[in-house]
DNA sequence: CAATAAAGAGCACAATAATGCACTTTGAAG
DNA sequence: CTTCAAAGTGCATTATTGTGCTCTTTATTG
């Protein structure tokens, strides 16, 4: 997952719980600037940031190997 | 999966890969600096860098769907 | 068209992530 | 105990994220 489908994600499941950016922003105890920059693919949050977020959607950040392995 | 998870998961997977830090921020681009203190639990780092580091390690940021529901 | 709600952006500043350098600690091997 | 490699840490600096405030842009609804 590279970082637009990161976003498409977030916003996705925000859409999905009908939550707006201001009331997200609040819930997660996240900027709301950081939210808009993040949402429209200005921002590069920091883990904290995005699983602040992530939380609150529901939505857990992991790491799980590529089906096609990058090391040589 | 939270902040421990994974650096654990970075941990394990450099290790089984047989990569030194030194290398694995050389590969990454990522300061080794970075990476030591991402590592020892004391970074936030941004989601840029998180990447750089799981894209050579051959695994992937994703969002999943928590199991356990947390908005209402 | 007017009014309203939600999202996106410019500006400026504080907080902090990223980084390099040098030094210490740890662990494995002789 | 000594040596060597890898990992962890203190310090200082630079680059960038996080944030609030204000304003603009987009729908959406009468």
């Amino acid at each position: 997952m590279h970082f637009e489908e990161l976003i498409k994600t977030i916003k996705e499941r925000r859409d999905t719980l009908k939550v707006t950016q201001d009331t997200l922003a609040q819930l997660s105890g996240v900027g709301l600037r950081t939210l808009k920059q993040f949402e429209s693919g200005k921002g590069n949050p920091t883990l904290q940031t995005l699983q602040k977020l992530a939380d609150v959607l529901g939505l857990q950040v992991s790491l799980k190997l590529k089906s096609t392995p990058a090391k040589r």
